[in-house]
DNA sequence: GCTGCCAAGTGATACCAATCACATGAAGTC
DNA sequence: GACTTCATGTGATTGGTATCACTTGGCAGC
């Protein structure tokens, strides 16, 4: 383990411009970023790697650089349950900064991602000087809040094909913000797969495939090569997710 | 609206040492406890009244006296979703105070309830000079999104009577802190209806029902008037939710 | 005591999605 | 190019729950 942190600490640098990237640490002053800096590592990991793992006192938050990472839980009975996305820029495994409680869920590298780890101690030091710092990640939580609010909402819809359709809705929404496509068209760019949708939604992936398939069939979206997923008729997704429409 | 405001606080002021009966104002000194108490006020709600509104900016928090307080929301097609509860003592609406966003939840009386509606802006003051009022609001917001995924995880149960042990099962740990109980008996007071049980678990009432009576008819739990369910076999519950025995 | 209301209990039925068991297709590796 | 691996596609079957339509029972108010 200490090996292979300084093999990484040795053969990718954390810099304090490279810290500097992320909003939440943008703010902060250049010689605070490298004292972070030298306390923090950079980590690469597989697809499908555990990248923070739940039940344990993470000593460390995870500030994703590259790919994207999925929250991630599993039932009693070991059936995977899918929680949210975290896209580059963003962070995870914050909650340990509040309380001294355990990673809740684990954290899974959905692509090969670049992660920079910057300790919980260090961050907690910049929370007492930084005001800001404490308003952003208080922020960040409660967005975190509204969006659970949302997905449990989500789950509570009887129509499968609804659920996957108000999950398609809200990946257009946060996904695609750039503001220069007509209204009529979008994309989702590195579109989950069917099982990882599935899994954010309690249905099984064959139920997402055939849902898939009437959206195709129906001209509704369209696969653009591997990394992107056309909607080629966003307000009749819209009609499917808020119910006033039949598959 | 506001005669009703006005009714309230005159009949019912708000005094400092009530502020001071909650956990997170207690820490704060009398002058700015005074301070808070006239810019308060307290109001009454019957039973199934709606205490804060979803989709609306509240501008205050709500600090619930007596009763009990649910979290819901609605899908699309008006079916009710049950969130989380709310104690006294306790508080709600405090997402509020981070980003200017709206409510993102209904809050609900169970019962007849007394809350405190303290200004957003005078806790925002309050906030930028006491460190420790953003401590405990931090580790709230932590322990209510730990509190969400594992209501999460529980959807993603596919037996229900798993689901619902399961959900009794933490009403038993979270409720009954009160550790004079012997290992193999517990309560539960002032239980869930079946309905509100029903709401947080993404099942139909009637089957909460079944589920009851078959605990029933073998002597695990026993209701024991209408304020208190009793759990007679508290390791029998336990391995309901855990999913290694069968109902 | 009567009435009304709401929680809880119960059976019959229908249907929808999980599951299983494959087939196919695409991408990356040696 | 052969191979593996993973994502996707598809049909048949089945069981579990929602739903409906009631009944019952308890509590409160008049």
């Amino acid at each position: 383990m200490l090996a292979q942190r300084l093999w990484d600490q040795k053969f990718m640098a954390v810099t304090p411009e490279l810290l500097s990237r992320f909003p939440l640490l943008k703010p902060l002053p250049t010689d605070l970023l490298n004292q972070l800096a030298q306390q923090s590592i950079m980590r690469k990991f597989a697809r499908r790697a555990i990248v923070l793992n739940a039940g344990v006192a993470e000593d460390s938050v995870c500030f994703l650089f590259e790919g994207r990472l999925q929250g991630v839980d599993f039932t009693i009975d070991g059936r995977e349950v899918g929680l949210y996305f975290v896209e580059p820029g963003d962070f995870c495994g914050e909650l340990g900064l509040f309380d001294e409680g355990k990673q809740a869920e684990y954290i899974m590298a959905l692509t090969p991602v670049v992660v920079v780890n910057i300790p919980i101690e260090s961050l907690r030091e910049v929370m007492l000087r930084h005001a800001g710092v404490v308003n952003q990640l208080g922020r960040k939580l409660a967005a975190r809040v509204r969006q659970m609010t949302e997905q449990r909402t989500l789950l509570g819809l009887p129509n499968v094909s609804q659920r996957v359709c108000c999950q398609l809705w809200s990946l257009v929404n946060s996904g695609a913000a750039s503001s220069e496509m007509p209204m009529s068209l979008a994309a989702i760019s590195n579109p989950p797969t069917h099982q990882e949708i599935a899994i954010m939604l309690n249905v099984s992936r064959e139920t997402v495939t055939r849902v898939f398939q009437k959206l195709q069939n129906q001209k509704i979206v369209q696969r653009a090569g591997p990394g992107s997923l056309l909607i080629n008729d966003l307000s009749a997704l819209q009609q499917l997710a808020e119910g006033s429409r039949e598959l």
